[in-house]
DNA sequence: CGGCAACTAA
């Protein structure tokens, strides 16, 4: 009696803790599962606490996922000071564990009075479910040292938490315990260790673990074939799957998932697609992960037809499959299929995740599409991803390829969860908007906090090293990829020759190239402009040579790099036969580009009318570059009607094109055209042809030293004036005449003769002169066109001084050395 | 009363 109304108060309690909080869950009647309430009074089984009936009912609320019903049982037999028998026991522990109720397992654990293997089995599952592999593994111990037996299924679960904690030493030490006790030809004892083997990649003891199997299932040769599949072994995973079916196995959605993964490991698209319909007919492809395993097969082998048909086939309510066709898309170069798709998920109310919105993001920014950008961005915080980390790092790359940088920065400020991407997406942009000051400002801050720079971190500072010219920053950057040993990766070390030889330092760029165990396309790319650039094409040619005994096929650029060497250095017959070479050898459509360093190729050699003949005949309208090309051209060759043509082509496309204007001017000068260089003088004037000041830099000892024209502002002024001094009077004698068309004022060649001596490149020159040790080359950067007499001036000072002096201005560089520049005089 | 295998990916 005492008995029944405890159980009759505790009824009541549960009623008003659990029917009423949680209505949905309470005591169904309508299932028939559970008894209704007064049954439980009057259930004969119940007051004879009846394990057995107990223990069906706990088992039904795990079948039914009833946790709350569950509980309110345990209630019952505590109350009742019930004491279940280990069935029982076993089977309410599973409840708990099966309801994610961990800490109430262990408690059922502790208490019961007598426990066996199963109850230990039951909690170490518990516990990996939980992630809380330490604690399993501590109750596989406590299982072995307190006697029980080690059956089967104390393994499949030990070898399922060993796989999760990846800790082979011990998986080791179970699978000679399972050999001694002998379970190793047990079916699932033997597969759990063909898994735990292939997590680790060694795929010749799951093989031995697979052939140990007996009676080898469905699920064992599933494994083995999946474990070839996962560790890249496809032909072998392939040669499995049909002798699987020589044993009149039939595969199921998880054999096929492993089948299309080798198939699309050896490319046999073909044959996936006759295991499609294989598949079809076995009723699988509703099945998600075989839809997934086909899209993927189809989506990267490139048959987008087949991809979409598969696509449009499978059950489209979970986001896996959405984000899997987004994202390929997306990769591909298929980004406005990418933003369709996203359009489409979106009204079909499947919530995206983070891998959707970072896919559908990096759509966006491949296509610069702001305003769906921002549409998406609002998406985002609706949803309330813009936390991610993924997620933002793809806003901030949409904004930064779009040039809203000051967006990007402010969600940057923003952001909670920064990783390295974050910090690389924001270096990037700048230096892809050219602000290389920023991007490198950003490293620094970078470091400081102690992020961790990558390859993309280091290929990216590089890059904005090699639009500054920054050399220094440049070495430095250097030895931290050589300390960090990403030196060693391809596209950091194809930067590190880029920023060589853009600071001016060819020859540190060909040593990097020289260590490169392998190189890409990109490095031999870069070398061959590298040294065009600094006008070696002799040196470019033989690269160009080497790389074809490599087999790496040369591209466009490679043909660029090429024919401006050859233009670079005057090789007419050897940049027409490469010319001809690309079109015909290699297959490759002669860009805007190329024709550009054809006619310089030709005008430089005095072939005017040819150069014209070729802008005539090219199937492109010509751009300012081809016209600046034919320019300078005319501007050597003294044609003054064909460089006024040019010059009047340039102009209608830059009007405010200073550098123009003053080739033209100095082509009248030369031609003593006085009238006509006074008219230049005067539609400059007219047009508010702003000069672009000229600056001229040269870095020493870490800080960057520049100078303008006439500038006096420099603290060690009287010994450079003095330097120059020296300069003028030894160049004088050594046979130079200053070449006063430079000027454009209209004062006395006296003053022509002053004004040049203190043009910016000079200035640096000086400097670099007083303060570098005798013997060092000095790297002077310009941001406009080398002027001529100072081309002139500086050959001259070379020879005097006996010095390596490397100029580069706004086109290329000039190495002047004992008299004579690199360029030979044509730039 | 307990156990083994598969999907996207910035």
């Amino acid at each position: 009696m005492i008995r029944s109304s405890c159980c009759r108060k505790l009824s009541t309690q549960c009623k008003t803790n659990a029917w009423t909080r949680f209505p949905q869950h309470g005591f169904s009647t309508q299932s028939g599962l559970f008894p209704e309430e007064h049954m439980i009074h009057t259930s004969p089984q119940i007051s004879d606490f009846n394990s057995h009936a107990y223990a069906s009912m706990l088992q039904n609320c795990i079948i039914n996922g009833e946790s709350t019903t569950g509980k309110s049982l345990h209630c019952h037999i505590l109350k009742r000071g019930g004491c279940l028998d280990v069935f029982a026991y076993n089977v309410l522990l599973n409840m708990y564990v099966k309801s994610d109720l961990l800490s109430d397992a262990h408690k059922v654990f502790d208490e019961m009075p007598e426990r066996n293997t199963v109850s230990f089995v039951t909690l170490i599952q518990g516990c990996a479910m939980a992630l809380r592999f330490v604690e399993g593994i501590e109750l596989f111990f406590r299982l072995h040292r307190e006697g029980h037996e080690l059956n089967p299924f104390v393994f499949t679960t030990i070898l399922k938490v060993l796989v999760s904690m990846e800790w082979a030493e011990l998986g080791w030490g179970v699978h000679a315990c399972i050999q001694k006790l002998g379970h190793g030809s047990d079916a699932f004892v033997g597969t759990a260790l063909i898994d735990a083997y292939s997590a680790c990649g060694l795929v010749d003891p799951a093989r031995e673990a697979f052939n140990e199997i007996i009676h080898k299932d469905m699920v064992s040769w599933t494994g083995m074939v999946t474990c070839y599949a996962e560790n890249g072994f496809f032909e072998e995973a392939l040669e499995l799957f049909s002798r699987m079916r020589m044993v009149e196995l039939k595969p199921n959605n998880f054999t096929l998932v492993s089948v299309f993964k080798a198939l699309l490991g050896v490319g046999a698209v073909d044959v996936g697609r006759s295991i499609h319909a294989c598949a079809l007919k076995m009723r699988y492809e509703m099945d998600p992960y075989v839809g997934a395993a086909l899209l993927d097969l189809y989506t990267k082998t490139e048959d987008i037809e087949d991809a979409r048909r598969v696509f449009e086939e499978i059950p489209k309510d979970d986001v896996i499959p959405w984000s899997f066709m987004i994202a390929r898309c997306s990769q591909s170069d298929r980004s406005e299929e990418a933003v369709e798709l996203f359009c489409q998920m979106w009204q079909t109310l499947v919530m995206p995740n983070q891998f959707t919105f970072a896919s559908v993001l990096q759509a966006c920014a491949t296509m610069a599409g702001l305003d769906l950008g921002k549409q998406i961005h609002c998406h985002v915080l609706k949803v309330g991803l813009d936390s991610n980390v993924f997620v933002s790092n793809a806003l901030m790359d949409v904004y930064a390829k779009c040039g809203k940088m000051e967006n990007s920065v402010e969600l940057f400020m923003e952001s909670t969860n920064r990783n390295d991407v974050t910090w690389n997406t924001l270096i990037v942009g700048y230096v892809q908007l050219g602000d290389g000051d920023k991007a490198l400002n950003l490293f620094l801050d970078m470091l400081g906090d102690q992020v961790k720079a990558t390859e993309v971190t280091y290929s990216s500072v590089l890059r904005a090293c090699a639009g500054l010219a920054a050399l220094e920053p440049g070495t430095q950057i250097h030895s931290l990829t050589i300390k960090t040993i990403y030196d060693r990766d391809i596209p950091v070390a194809n930067a590190l020759i880029d920023m060589y030889a853009k600071c001016g330092s060819i020859k540190e760029a060909r040593l990097v190239f020289n260590m490169m165990s392998k190189r890409d396309l990109v490095s031999w790319n870069a070398m061959i402009s590298g040294y065009s650039m600094h006008g070696l094409g002799v040196e470019a040619l033989r690269i160009f040579e080497n790389m074809q005994k490599t087999g790496i096929r040369a591209d466009k650029l490679t043909f660029v790099g090429v024919l401006s060497a050859c233009s670079n250095t005057g090789l007419l017959d050897k940049g027409q036969a490469y010319f001809n070479s690309m079109v015909y050898d290699h297959g490759i459509d002669p860009c805007i580009e190329h024709y550009t360093c054809m006619v310089g190729l030709l005008g430089r050699l005095g072939h005017l009318d040819r150069a014209v003949n070729l802008i005539e005949e090219m199937p492109f309208e010509p751009t300012v570059m081809v016209w600046r090309a034919l320019l300078g051209a005319c501007v050597t060759h003294k044609d003054v009607e064909l460089g006024r043509i040019s010059a009047l082509r340039v102009l209608e496309m830059e009007p405010q094109d200073e550098a123009t204007y003053v080739l033209l001017s100095n082509m009248y000068a030369t031609a003593r055209r006085w009238d006509n260089v006074a008219s230049v003088r005067k539609s400059m004037k007219k047009k508010g042809v702003k000069k672009e000041p000229g600056l001229s830099w040269t870095e020493n000892q870490g800080t960057v030293h520049y100078f303008t024209v006439g500038d006096a502002s420099h603290p060690d002024m009287r010994l450079i004036y003095g330097m120059l001094e020296w300069l003028n009077m030894k160049t004088k004698k050594a046979g130079y005449v200053p070449n006063c068309d430079a000027i454009l004022l209209d004062v006395d060649d006296d003053e022509k003769s002053r004004l040049l001596w203190v043009h910016s490149e000079r200035l640096a020159l000086a400097f670099g002169l007083i303060r570098t040790p005798f013997g060092s080359p000095i790297r002077i950067m310009k941001n406009l066109r080398i002027c001529m007499d100072c081309h002139a001036a500086i050959k001259c000072v070379s020879k005097v001084v006996q010095r390596e002096i490397v100029i580069r201005d706004i086109n290329r560089f000039h190495h002047f050395q004992n008299g004579t520049c690199s360029c030979g005089d044509y730039w």
